[in-house]
RNA sequence: GCGAUCGUGGCGAAGUGGUUAACGCAUCGGUUUGUGGAUCCGACACUCGAGGGUUCAAUUCCCUUCGAUCGCCCCA
């Protein structure tokens, strides 16, 4: 039996990989006209960096993490997120000594161990950006900014963003018991996976989807958040609405990383199966610190570019192509394709997409393979035309064709475009 | 981790306990020994995800395993 590839991983083939190009490109040029400058961190990092900075009792590092020991006995994780990894090269290189604010982004493969289905694999991929040193509100609504219109410019429609605050640990801390002292007497009520909820993370009891109508009257956390949270999301609102940057208020909305702070944000967008949040993120005030760093705010966010894809394709977002094949060379006779090599290379080195037939085949199945490229001009070259110094050039869609001199081919082409 | 459905040539897709595994698309060749996108003709699965079992006989029945899709949990 011939291998497979792993489950949960994709190979991305010619003809997709161009949605991914055109993903990038766009979220690039996004973060540099916001002043976000590219990171690179390992793809692995050692295990302790998880555990302490997505937090030991998640999901995440409790079971879906690819660890390992290596032959050093060092206990490594392939990195099931972005964040931690960039907030180790952020103290390790001790960026906060720079003057400014470090707003950085990066982009690559993430892993986790799950069950795949739509929109969800064991190696999964993420833009995202971070943005390290302020406290600023104006910062959070930035970076929610920043997302949003990576969506818009790829061209997405009804992209929602949902924006909440998750206060401050001592704030969250004095909400959770409320919450609690509302839930234990409903506990039999509710949907078993509630139950369990209920012990393991109660804020996410709230995002039950069987159980909505048990929740009437349940304490809120905005209505638990003190002085400086509330007026820290207060002004993150009026920057987005200062930008105009469409948003909703979700007071439930909780995320599943221990690290959030005040804000916490979600981009989401519909048809794509069971799935709905596209990207997502929150500030995380205290995370520098447990990392071993000096306590330095940040915030960032980052996207799922599977998703991405899904919704792109949903919604039939026309990728721009690039590269067509300009020109295809047939050379008929041993003297003419010698100087098919020639031509062919100098073309191409001026800059021309051009591409010949390397399955010596007749002159027929080479024009069936011009048009399958769909190649702009055909360039016959045969003992006739190598004897007036000429090539015959036809354009496909016209099925004009012209004789043009040899060393004229690349301007000709360059001139007709 | 749990559940449902599924796994036949490059792709899509029929099929049956038993002599040659439909069909469509694509591909290749021919009709035209230097010209594509149309038509016609022809070619193209020692084999039905893998392993084991039942049977005189299995692609078709059973088990295991791997994978895919979708959902739950969780999350991007």
């Amino acid at each position: 039996m011939s291998i497979q590839k792993p489950k949960g991983t994709q190979d991305f083939l010619p003809g997709s990989v161009e949605t991914w190009q055109y993903i990038e490109k766009t979220a690039r040029d996004v973060c540099r006209r916001f002043h976000y400058k590219e990171i690179r961190t390992p793809i692995f990092e050692h295990t302790e960096l998880f555990q302490r900075g997505v937090g030991e009792t998640t999901d995440i590092v409790e079971k879906e993490m690819y660890t390992f020991q290596d032959k050093g006995e060092r206990w490594i994780s392939l990195r099931p997120e972005g964040t931690a990894g960039v907030v180790r090269a952020y103290v390790e290189n001790k960026l906060y000594g720079e003057p400014d604010v470090s707003k950085l982004y990066y982009t690559g493969p993430m892993f986790r161990y799950e069950q795949p289905q739509a929109g969800r694999y064991r190696q999964f991929h993420q833009f995202g950006v971070e943005a390290f040193g302020a406290t600023d509100p104006a910062i959070d609504a930035e970076v929610i900014a920043l997302g949003y219109t990576i969506y818009q410019e790829l061209g997405i429609n009804g992209v929602r963003v949902e924006v909440n605050s998750v206060g401050n640990p001592a704030s969250r801390a004095v909400y959770r018991e409320a919450l609690l002292g509302f839930l234990l007497p409903k506990k039999q009520l509710l949907c078993k996976d509630c139950q369990s909820r209920m012990e393991r993370n109660p804020l996410r009891v709230l995002d039950c989807k069987v159980d909505q109508h048990h929740f009437i009257g349940v304490p809120e956390l905005l209505d638990y958040l003190d002085e400086e949270c509330l007026s820290h999301f207060a002004a993150v609102k009026k920057h987005l609405a200062d930008m105009e940057i469409p948003y909703e208020v979700n007071p439930r909305l909780v995320r599943g990383l221990d690290y959030y702070t005040h804000t916490a944000f979600e981009y989401k967008a519909e048809g794509i199966g069971a799935i709905d949040t596209i990207g997502g993120g929150g500030r995380y005030n205290g995370l520098v610190g447990q990392i071993g760093g000096n306590d330095q705010p940040g915030i960032g966010f980052g996207i799922g570019l599977e998703r991405t894809v899904l919704v792109l394709a949903a919604q039939e977002v026309a990728i721009p192509k690039e590269g067509e094949l300009q020109v295809y060379l047939i050379g008929m006779g041993e003297a003419a394709e010698q100087e098919i090599t020639k031509l062919l290379y100098r073309l191409r080195r001026d800059g021309i997409v051009a591409e010949t037939d390397y399955l010596g085949r007749k002159m027929k199945a080479r024009m069936k393979s011009a048009d399958r490229f769909q190649a702009k001009y055909v360039a016959i070259l045969g003992d006739d035309e190598l004897a007036a110094g000429t090539i015959a050039v036809k354009e496909m869609s016209t099925g004009e064709q012209t004789p043009v001199p040899l060393t004229q081919l690349t301007d000709w082409i360059k001139a007709r475009g």
